[in-house]
DNA sequence: TGTACATCAGTGAACGCGCGTTCACTGATGTAC
DNA sequence: TGTACATCAGTGAACGCGCGTTCACTGATGTAC
């Protein structure tokens, strides 16, 4: 779940067309997440991005094709992000366990970070917006649900072998409470314009998984 | 956090006018939800309701209009929700705890049978398309995610009276994680369409709150 | 090194459609006397 | 009980604007020989 897809990990040296065309993601993400998808005029894009319509029409060959790069790209950050924390999380703790709870740390840092710019979960704007979209990008955008459940299950999988579950919980559900809490969160903190309401949502899940493994 | 706001429990006889404005109001509500507000046309609305575009405008004034009347009946109908569970909760049982534990159940169980028919919460909807409503609107919208969580923080304080808190948690955290929770598990439920996804989630918070004060 | 051609990254003008809103009007129901 | 008037719950036609999309065209950069 990440909460603000703007590239900051660009190649160093980038072409004039995917320059222009990450400008035109930015601002798309940006007023997608503010305003709605069918809100988002290509007209307001190619003003902020300071080119033509048909200059839009070459990157893009309609508007649904934005909606796929921004949904891609939004995916291969926010695997990107997890994969970081969670390396960096397992390197400091050689228990599954500690090392998830130390993940969870660095993540609900870096989600209110990110919330502080551009506040919103890509996914959960195209899950409340589905019939906007073609098939093809419902289901990737289900997809990646998918892969944070399975991501969390796995890793919670192995720490209950370790640590018998105290809990009378089921594994899935507390898989999936990682980024239902941080969706939440981040409803929380959008409309009450308090980042940090974001980070208090993923150290409370940060909490259950502690008690129910009974760290 | 209720997640279909279609009236369920009208006055027995109602006017002309006011059915015709609460079909209107249901038929907004469900598009809404699946599309977003810009999407969703006043065209569509009084084809769905059967009149003249003349006769939409004579129960809304104009489109921000119809916003006000569907948040309005939402957080009408959405407290009136919380009030009836909370006290057939607190009827059962006199310890504020297992009071809330039982609240959370039926909960659990309402939210998932409303998510069922038509999932999404408007509250949820409005915060992720602050952009295209009046202040008037986004405040009614902040008013709400504060009243739950005044009624929740509430509780929690009542429950902490007794039962010392054993978690390392501040509780309007804990207060405020029972919608977040809930908003993040619609999303789940909505795009994997498993409207027990949504029932579980809210089930997980309540194992964090009966742990976090060692019931 | 020079020329020919291809690709990249756009421009400008025009299109048709659907949208929210307005306006003048109307027939059915309710209320006062 | 009958009549006058007001309110309720709409209709039908027209409006202007902005939207997504298309099309023919272009100047700058890259590549082959």
């Amino acid at each position: 779940m990440l909460a603000d897809s703007r590239s900051k990990t660009a190649p160093l040296v980038q072409s004039k067309g995917v320059r222009t065309r990450e400008r035109i993601l930015d601002l798309a993400f940006d007023s997608i997440v503010a305003k709605g998808f069918a809100a988002t005029s290509i007209e307001e894009l190619i003003e902020g991005a300071k080119l033509s319509k048909s200059g839009f029409f070459y990157h893009f060959k309609d508007k649904s094709d934005l909606a796929h790069g921004l949904l891609e790209r939004y995916v291969r950050e926010s695997e990107a992000l997890l994969d970081e924390l969670e390396a960096r999380a397992r390197a400091l703790h050689d228990d599954p366990l500690h090392a998830m709870l130390i993940f969870l740390r660095l993540y609900a840092e870096s989600l209110s970070e990110l919330v502080s710019n551009a506040p919103g979960c890509l996914v959960a704007t195209i899950t409340y917006q589905e019939n906007m979209f073609d098939p093809i990008v419902r289901q990737k955008n289900r997809a990646v649900i998918l892969s944070w459940r399975a991501r969390f299950l796995g890793w919670l999988e192995e720490i209950e072998r370790r640590h018998p579950l105290k809990a009378n919980l089921a594994l899935v559900a507390l898989a999936d409470h990682v980024e239902a809490a941080a969706m939440g969160g981040i409803v929380l903190a959008k409309s009450l314009r308090d980042p940090q309401a974001l980070a208090r949502q993923v150290l409370v899940t940060r909490e259950t998984i502690r008690m129910a493994f009974g760290a």
